[in-house]
Formats: C-alpha cells, sequence, structure tokens
RNA sequence: GGUCCGGUAGCUCAGUUGGAUAGAGCAGCAGCCUUCUAAGCUGCGGGCCGCGGGUUCGAAUCCCGCCCGGAUCACCA
C-alpha cells in the first residue's frame, strides 16, 4: 500500500531533515483534492513543532527530500499546509501489472481463527416477510459476506420465532374461519394465507373489544377479556402442553410459512448455514435462571416471579421468569446466547435485528455477564434503522405493509418495461430476458436498501427507488454491461489482452484516476469489514463506475493505435469490470454481460 | 422524565474518523448519439452542515448546553 510506505519515507525525510523519529501514523496521508495538482497529499500543520518553521518551508524541505530518495514520488507542489506528491506512473503501472489478472484482489485469505456467528432474518411465522425484513435480510447476508472477504469464517444463523400468541391467533382464525382452505387448493404462497388469518384474526378481535367497550366494559379490561384472545391463549397453553391438536395445527401451518419464507429468501438470493427454531429453544433459559439463582445474582419476588436487578447500573429490574414459571423473551435470548455460543465458541456473535431492541441486548449482555459468561462482551447488536414509508410507518396487524415478493415483483416489471422502452435486446429469448430484468430489479432494489448507512432510519419511496438512473444498481450494472460489450469485441477481434509486460508509458489522467480508485479497493473492502457497513461498498462501486464511464467516453479503447496502449486499456477495463463485480457481489447484485 | 440514534442542497443520501473553496444522485435548465451500449457523458443554478458556546494553526466531524424528529425504558416479541 502506497500510503504505508510514503509513511515511512516521510519519517526518513523528518529524521534526516529535523533529527527527530516520528511513528508512521504520525502522518497525515490523504488523496489530493481533484482541484490540485498532485496523487496524495501530505497534511503538514503536525509536523511542525519539530521543524521549527513555517508551513511552506517545512512542505518544500521535506518534498525536496522525498523528490531525491523516494523512487514512488515524482515531483511535488505546496499549498499552504499541504504537500501535494505526484505519484510516478510506474507505481500505478507495476500495480496494474501485478494485480489486474488476480481474481482474489482486494479479498483476504481465511484465517484459522473462531468464526463470527451472524443471526438475521429471525421472522415470525404468522405472516409474510415485508420491506424491514428485506432489509434485515440484506444487510445480514452481505456483512456476512463481507467479513468473510475480510478472511473471517462465517456461521450465518436464522432463529425463526415459530411459537408464541401471534402463531396462535393465525392458527385459531384459520380454524374458525379458514374453511379448510390450503396453498394447493387456493394456489396463495403458504406464508401469505397464514398472514391473511392474522390480519383476519386482529380484525375480529378489534370488534369484540369494540363490542365489549360498547357494553361499558373498560378499554383496559376489554382488551384483555376479548373472547377471541382468550381463546388463542388456551390454545398457546394447550401447545405449551403438547396437545396433538394444537400440535398438528401448528406444524402443518407452519409447514405452509416456510415453503413460502424458502421462496423468498431464494428471490432475494438469501440463505442460511443453520437455521435455529425457538420452539427447540425457548425453554433452554430456564436452566441459566435456575443457575442465576443458585449464584444470588438473580432473586425471586413473592409471587415466585424471577427478576435480575440491574438498578446498580443505572438500569431497571427485568423480568425473567413469570409467576408461574413460564418464560419470557429475554429468558429464550439467554438461552439461545448460550446455546449458539456452545455451538461455535465464536469470536464474535452477531445480531442484525432492528434498533428498537437496543435496550433488549444491552440488557442481555449484562445479565450474561453477571452470570459469569466473559463471552457476552463478543455480542454484538447490528442494530439498523427503520425503513419508513412517505404515508409513515408500515402496521402489519392492519395489512399495511410493502410485500417482499410483491416488491420484488414489481421491481422486475418496472425493469422490464425500461428496457422495452429503450428498445433494448430484441434478440433475447424469453428466459434469457426474464433473468435480466429479475437481475436488474433486485439490482436495484438491494443497492437502494445497502447504500445507506444501516444505521439511518431511511425513506422508502415506491416511485423514486425504482429509478434506474444516477447512483443506482442499474447504472453499476450498465457500466459492466458496457465493459463486457467492448471485451466480447477484441475477443471477436482475436486480441488477448490478459498476457501483457509491464507497460511501459506514461498514464492518461483519466486510466490513472481509474488505476487509482481500483488501488483503494482492498482498503474499502477493508473498512466495510470493519464498520459492518455494505454502504462502503455501494459507494465505492459507483464512483469505481462513474469513473469508468468518464474513462469510457474521453479515450477510444479498440480504435487506439498504439497496440500496447490497446491491450492495457483492455485489460484495464476487464479489472474493473471484475472489481465491479466483486463489490457488488458482496451486497449480493449480480452484473449482466449484457443490459 | 432517563437512555440511545439521527438532523448536511427542494427530495434521497455521501463526507475516508480533525484538514484545502462541504460532495453525489434525483428533480430543474442547457448541450452531446454517422464513432467501442445515450440505463451514458458535459455544463449551469441550488447550502446559516438544526441553533449557541467551547477546544486549536484548522470543526459538518471532538466537548458542553439547547431545539426538532425517531426509538426505547412491558409479566409483548
Amino acid at each position: 500500500m502506497i500510503e504505508t510506505l510514503l509513511a515511512n519515507e516521510l519519517s526518513n525525510a523528518v529524521e534526516a531533515l529535523y533529527g527527530q523519529q516520528l511513528s508512521t501514523d504520525t502522518f497525515q496521508i490523504q488523496k489530493t483534492r481533484p482541484e490540485f495538482e498532485g496523487d496524495l497529499t501530505v497534511v503538514v500543520f503536525p509536523l511542525l513543532r519539530i521543524s521549527r518553521k513555517a508551513p511552506e518551508p517545512t512542505a518544500n524541505e521535506i518534498g525536496g527530500y522525498m523528490v531525491e530518495h523516494s523512487a514512488e514520488v515524482e515531483s511535488f507542489n505546496v499549498i499552504k499546509g499541504f504537500l501535494n506528491l505526484l505519484i510516478a506512473d510506474a507505481y500505478y503501472l507495476r500495480f496494474y501489472h501485478e494485480k489486474h489478472a488476480d481474481m482474489a484482489f482486494g479479498f483476504q485469505p481465511e484465517k484459522d481463527e473462531p468464526p463470527v456467528v451472524i443471526e438475521y432474518s429471525s421472522p415470525n411465522t404468522n405472516k409474510p416477510l415485508h420491506l424491514g425484513h428485506i432489509r434485515n435480510n440484506l444487510l445480514g447476508w452481505s456483512v456476512a459476506e463481507i467479513l468473510k472477504a475480510n478472511g473471517k469464517k462465517v456461521a450465518k444463523v436464522n432463529l425463526v420465532n415459530d411459537r408464541g400468541i401471534h402463531i396462535c391467533k393465525s392458527m385459531l382464525a384459520w380454524q374458525k374461519w379458514g374453511k379448510g382452505k390450503t396453498p394447493e387448493g387456493t394456489g396463495k404462497k403458504g406464508d401469505k394465507l397464514v398472514g391473511d388469518y392474522y390480519v383476519l384474526f386482529d380484525k375480529e378481535y378489534k370488534k369484540e373489544v369494540a363490542k365489549l367497550i360498547g357494553q361499558g366494559m373498560p378499554k383496559d379490561e376489554a382488551t384483555h377479556q376479548a373472547p377471541l384472545l382468550l381463546e388463542a391463549k388456551a390454545m398457546l397453553k394447550k401447545w405449551e402442553t403438547g396437545d396433538q391438536e394444537v400440535r398438528a395445527l401448528w406444524k402443518k401451518m407452519n409447514a405452509w410459512v416456510y415453503s413460502g419464507f424458502d421462496k423468498t429468501y431464494a428471490r432475494l438470493g438469501i440463505d442460511f448455514d443453520k437455521t435455529y427454531y425457538e420452539s427447540d429453544t425457548y425453554l433452554l433459559g430456564k436452566a441459566l435462571v435456575e443457575e442465576g439463582l443458585k449464584k444470588g445474582v438473580l432473586f425471586k419476588k413473592d409471587d415466585g416471579s424471577v427478576w435480575c436487578d440491574l438498578k446498580d447500573e443505572g438500569l431497571d429490574e427485568k423480568l425473567l421468569l413469570r409467576g408461574d414459571g413460564t418464560s419470557v423473551y429475554m429468558t429464550q435470548d439467554l438461552g439461545t446466547a448460550q446455546l449458539r455460543y456452545t455451538d461455535y465458541k465464536p469470536q464474535k456473535l452477531m445480531y442484525v435485528v432492528g434498533n428498537e431492541q437496543i435496550y433488549h441486548f444491552d440488557v442481555l449482555k449484562r445479565i450474561l455477564k453477571k452470570l459469569g459468561r466473559n463471552w457476552a462482551d463478543d455480542i454484538l447488536h447490528l442494530s439498523y434503522g427503520m425503513v419508513e414509508l412517505p404515508e409513515g410507518k408500515m402496521k402489519s396487524r392492519e395489512g399495511k405493509v410493502v410485500d417482499a415478493d410483491d416488491l420484488m415483483e414489481e421491481m422486475a416489471r418496472t425493469a422490464k418495461k425500461t428496457s422495452d422502452e429503450l428498445g433494448k435486446f430484441d434478440d433475447f429469448t424469453p428466459e434469457e430476458s426474464r433473468n435480466l430484468y429479475e437481475m436488474i430489479g433486485l439490482g436495484a432494489l438491494k443497492y437502494f436498501m445497502l447504500k445507506v448507512d444501516p444505521k439511518k432510519t431511511m425513506m422508502f419511496n415506491p416511485a423514486e427507488s425504482i429509478d434506474f438512473n444516477g447512483n443506482t444498481g442499474p447504472f453499476i450494472q450498465y457500466t459492466h454491461a458496457r465493459i463486457q460489450s467492448v471485451l466480447r469485441k477484441a475477443k471477436a477481434e482475436g486480441l488477448v489482452f490478459n498476457e501483457q509486460k509491464m507497460p511501459a508509458f506514461s498514464l492518461h489522467k483519466k486510466e490513472k484516476a481509474l488505476l487509482k480508485m481500483l488501488h483503494n479497493f482492498p482498503q474499502v473492502v477493508q473498512l466495510a469489514g470493519d464498520t459492518f457497513s455494505p454502504a462502503q461498498l455501494a459507494n465505492f462501486s459507483f464512483e469505481l463506475s462513474k469513473e469508468y464511464n468518464q474513462f469510457y467516453h474521453e479515450l477510444s479503447i479498440l480504435k487506439e493505435p498504439d497496440e500496447n496502449k490497446k491491450f492495457f486499456r483492455l485489460g484495464l477495463s476487464d479489472f474493473t469490470a471484475r472489481t465491479l463485480g466483486s463489490a457488488m457481489g458482496l451486497l449480493g447484485i449480480r452484473l449482466p454481460e449484457r443490459m
């Protein structure tokens, strides 16, 4: 990496000039802003106390030394306190020569370390996946891939919330009003069918509540006493005692949901190494609670409920077991965390879960610490912001959601419409074009969701999000297709451009700009990994695409008379295309050969 | 009320962890297809970086206070 190289040489320069040794990280080296001449800029202000001179003379002295002693530095200029260094073309050409055919460019080989376990998706089985899940799934999957690219071993896990009162609501409604309907019979996706009954339950339940209030019952009481709710609760009790009929219905309806989820995941391109089911794990936390009581870090109240006192840590008391001995969400999560730790002995336990659960994970870690689980420090809640619609928040109980399947379908449809309008690829088979619309539609959607900093609340405006111009996935896909078009033509002419000797000519500024960006890719991958931010790769890909399009516009490739340059530009194009493929691949976005 | 997160162009968002005159895209306006794909390229306009103090050579970035928006503080998950 050129920055570390220069830092060493700068350190030598300062020692030679001012007789003091400075550690290399005291040098601030940054990209030169485009309005100035140069490639990299050293900020000299921090060096003034050592040079005991004004900024300009200091910069001039150091610049002079660097030109003299550094093979990479060709010339320099000084503007105010900034020392702009011009890096020799030879440096970038050598970088090109060494890396342009490296298939693993930017990626670290897998390190022999414990894995990172990353949980994402975590759906409930009472309703279909929606826009919020899409952000979660894309984020979790992408972060997992980014960590792999940084040499981490990764286990992607899903925790399916397949039991509880919400599932019973769907079950009850189906039992009462479903008339035996099935996905097969109705042609409806299983998760959608089950979701319909969840919505129906809520509707009927609200009617009952309204009626009770009308009869003079206080609202608070009515919401708790509505017969439907009591029935659902009774059903949950039966489920817990293993009632055969309830269990059978539960299995049947969950199976419908899973087949629906599988289709959604497949279309989204999301996968998991392991799936946990809450019905298997929801009792696990109780053993930990017992342990905590024995150790005296938990306490029991008069009604038999068990609590963890976190008041000395500035938090409140947290319930872990109800008076009747049943567990709550936190109890289960304690258990699954322990299970996962035992399963993997991971270096990090990550949870991709919305920011409304920040407090929950804070408490989770603290309780585990109290129980003596020091690995709790390795738990990392990757919280992300909500997705909002122009009309406000989504309400799944009322069926006011952007459905995941519908959204993907609409994106693909729009891709088709746009392609038709542009009159592209009339020679494609129906199969080929369908494939392409899918690639573009999903590319647009994924890019849109991932280009935003995960922790920020994001606005999803259906009308604008479907844009395929500018800072979008399709723009990058288009750039890739454009490159492939050139490469196809080169291939048709029988040109072999990947086995060239080290090029030795001076670079055009657009060539150099491209090489500089490519040179930076490994650091972007690393930064994305350190900050768990796919957005870094999205931004990089966009900048790289823009840069390539300018290069493409300004310079001719196949018509370049100098064969060395022609081959170089072909190789550079290929290098760019592959790097775009790597970057977008980490976001789960595929790039087409043509579009 | 306590805690956490956010506030940057009309809109959606970047801003490399303190550096130069704060950037993109969309939207608007004006150009560029006889030339490797115009889903592209070029140009123009658009800003009290929520407000006020502080830290220093230098602040959108760090600290303090305030304003606005969101989340959370359940015997829900």
